[in-house]
DNA sequence: GGCTAAGCGAGACGGTACGTCTAGTCTTGGG
DNA sequence: CCCAAGACTAGACGTACCGTCTCGCTTAGCC
C-alpha cells in the first residue's frame, strides 16, 4: 500500500510524518470503536483534524489506510516463542494466533481479510503483509522439525501449513464454534497426524 | 431471510412468485457480470423492470436478495455421491465442493462469507443455508465411515470436519493456492491421517 | 367535480353514499388538521378505513375530493342579509365573507385557490361552484341598487364586483394586513364612490 | 431566500457563481417551459449538469430556487414611467403590470403566489421582494399625487393600493376575465373616484 | 333464491422525486 | 509542494405517494 514509503522529494513542502501517524492512529481507533464498515475516509480525517485530500495524497481508499494501521501496529510478525522442540514452538505459536483472534486483532483480520475479497489491492497487502510472512515462519519451523526428524519425508509443506492454520481462519469467520485452547490443540494433533512420519501402517 | 417464505395473506393482491423469481434471477446475473460491491438495489429493479419497493417490499438490503439467489440456485444441499465406502464418499464430495468453488458458486461464496462479516442477520443466513446444511451431510459421513471402522473411536467430528473442508475455505479466499484436484486429495490423505484409528505407534 | 352525481345503475352493488360522506368529512379534518399539502389521497383512505379505490373510483385527485367537501360544507351560497337598502345588503355581505376569511373557510379558499392555479380541472370547479355563484349575487344587489337610484347609470358591473371583492382576496393571499371590519367598510366605501352617480364635478 | 449572500468564506473552495447563475437560468426555462409543478429540483440539476448537492445547498427547496430566478430576471423594481402628472404615471405603470401579466411574468406570479399559500418562507420571500417593493413605489407616487392635489386629504393610502392593483391580481388568478387595457383603465378609474377629493357632494 | 355486476378492503405494482449520504476530485488561500 | 476547508459530480440510498391493478370477499337488484 502506499508504495514502500520511499518517495523521492524533489521540492515542495514535505509530508508530515507527525500526521501520517495520526491518521493511521485514528483510523485503527475508529474501526475499534464503530466498526470497519462504518468508518469513513470522511470521518478519519475529520477525526484526525486534516482535510480529505491529506489522507487521499497517501492512500487509495479506506481499507488501504486502516491496512497500513493494522500492519504498524502488529510491528514484525512476532518471533516464534522458544522451544528447542519445533512442534512445540509451532503449537504454541497456533496458540499465540489465536489468542489474537479472540481480541481485536481477530475483529481487525475478519474485517480486512473480507474486505480484501473485494479489493485485489488490498487481497494484496493483506498477503504480503499478514499472510505470507507469518506462513513463511511456520515454513521454517516446519523445515526444521523436518529435520528434527519424526515428519514424513515427502512433506508438502504448503498443504502441512494450511492443515495447522486454515482451521482457526475458518472458525473465525464461520461462527461454528469458538477458537479455544482446546480447540487448537486438536488442530494441532490432528494436523500433526498428518503429517507425522509412519513407521508401518 | 425474508422469513421462511410464509406471509399470512389476509386479504389484498397477493406478492407475484413470478417477479420474485425474476428478481432472484437479475440479482445473481449481475453479481456475476459486476460483481458483489458494484451491485445495487437499483441495478437489480431496472434491470427487472420492477419498481424498488417491490424489492425493498421483500428483502431489506442487497446482501439479503442476492444470499436468497444464491440459495435458490443451489437447491437442496446435494447428496454425496455414491459409493458404498463412507470416506471415499467424502472425498468425492470434497472434490465436488472444490470444483464448485474454482466457478462461480466460488465467486458467490467469496462474496457472500466476505460480506456476512459484517452483517449478523446475513452471517446467520449463510450459517443457516449454506454452512450447516453441508456440515451436517460430512457429519453423517463421518459416523458412518466410523461404524465401518478404521477411525479412531474417540472422534471428534466437528473439528474433523474442520480438517477436510477449511483448507478449502482458506485457498478460496487466500490466493495462496490453487484449489486442485490433487490440492484437495492431499488435504483429504493428510486429514485423514489424523483421524484414522492408531494400531500402535 | 365527480360528475353531476347521475350514474346510471344498471347492476351490481351500488356506491355506499355513506361511505362518500366519510370520505368528505374525514377529507376535510386531514384538511384543517395537518393542511392542503400534507393531505394525500393514502392518508384520507386510512383515516376513512377506505381502499384507495373506492375514493379514485368517485375523484381523480385530492384537489377535488377536497373541493368537493369543501362545497357541501358551505351548502348553497348563502342569501345575503336582509336589508330594504341593496347597497348595505352588499355591504353586510361583505362583512359576511370577511368574517368566514378569517376563519377556517379562508384557510380553505386560500388553498383550493392556490391549488387551482396549477389544475384547470380544479379551477373549473372552483370557478363555477364559488367564485362564480357569489359573483352573481353581488350582480343580483348591484342591479337592484342601480334601479334604487344613485350608482351611475353607465356601471361596468364586473368591473365594479371586482373593486368591491378583490381587495378581500387581495388580503387574504398576501398577508399585507388583516382583513379586518374597518378595512372591509373601507373596501366598501371606496368601491361605491367609483360607483356613484356624479352629479356634477 | 438562500439568505442575503453574504456568507463569510473562511477557507474552502468559494461557491461558483457561474453555476449559481447557471442553475437560476435552467430553473427559469424549465418552468416557462413545463409549468411549475412539473419542476423538479432533480430535472434542474440535470439541465445544468450539477449535483443534486449543489443545489440543496444553496436552497431549501424548488420554489426558493425559482423564487430567485424570478428576482434575479426582474432586476430591481422598474422606475415608473415618466410623467409630469403623479396619477398618471400610477396609471401607465398599472399598464406596465398588466402588460407583464399577460405574459411569463403572469405565469410565474400567478405559480409563486400560489407555492407561497403554502410555505411561510417563500411567502415572506416573495412579499420582501415583489410585492412590498412594489407597493412602496405605489405609496410615493400617491403621496406626491396628494401634494398635486385632487386627491382627498385623509388618504387611506394602504387601501388605495390594493384598490388599484388588487383586481389586478384577483383576475390573473380568478379567470374571470381579461387583464385588458380596457379593464385596467376602468379599475384606475373606479379606484380614482374612491380617493378623489369631494368638493361637495 | 340464485345470478350477476359492481362495490369494497387490502395491498402489490411501476413510477417519480424526494432529501440524504458518501466517495473521490477539484479549487481556493495560506505556509 | 503541503495543508485545511469545503465545493463539486456522481450516483445509491431508503421513503413517500401516485394512480393502476389484482385478489377474494360482500351486497344489492333483477330474473
Amino acid at each position: 500500500m502506499s508504495g514502500d514509503g520511499t518517495r523521492i522529494t524533489r521540492g515542495g513542502r514535505p509530508r508530515s510524518e507527525q500526521l501520517h501517524q495520526a491518521i493511521l492512529k485514528a483510523a485503527l481507533d475508529l474501526v475499534l470503536e464503530v466498526g470497519f464498515r462504518a468508518v469513513s475516509i470522511e470521518g478519519i480525517a475529520a477525526k484526525t483534524g486534516v482535510g480529505k485530500t491529506t489522507i487521499y495524497r497517501r492512500w487509495p481508499n479506506k481499507a488501504a489506510v486502516i491496512m497500513e494501521a493494522f500492519i504498524a501496529q502488529l510491528g514484525p510478525a512476532s518471533r516464534f516463542p522458544e522451544d528447542e522442540r519445533a512442534v512445540e514452538r509451532l503449537r504454541l505459536q497456533m496458540q499465540t494466533t489465536a489468542k489474537a483472534f479472540r481480541g481485536r486483532v481477530g475483529a481487525l483480520v475478519k474485517a480486512l481479510l473480507a474486505e480484501a475479497q473485494f479489493d485485489p489491492e488490498l487481497a494484496k497487502a493483506f498477503r504480503e503483509n499478514w499472510t505470507l510472512p507469518r506462513r513463511k515462519l511456520v515454513f521454517e519451523v516446519l523445515e526444521e522439525a523436518t529435520q528434527q526428524g519424526g515428519l514424513r519425508k515427502d512433506l508438502d509443506i504448503e498443504a502441512a501449513i494450511d492443515a495447522f492454520y486454515a482451521p482457526i481462519y475458518y472458525r473465525l469467520q464461520m461462527g461454528t464454534g469458538p477458537i479455544s485452547e482446546a480447540y487448537v490443540d486438536k488442530v494441532y494433533e490432528q494436523a500433526m497426524e498428518g503429517q507425522r512420519q509412519r513407521v508401518k501402517r
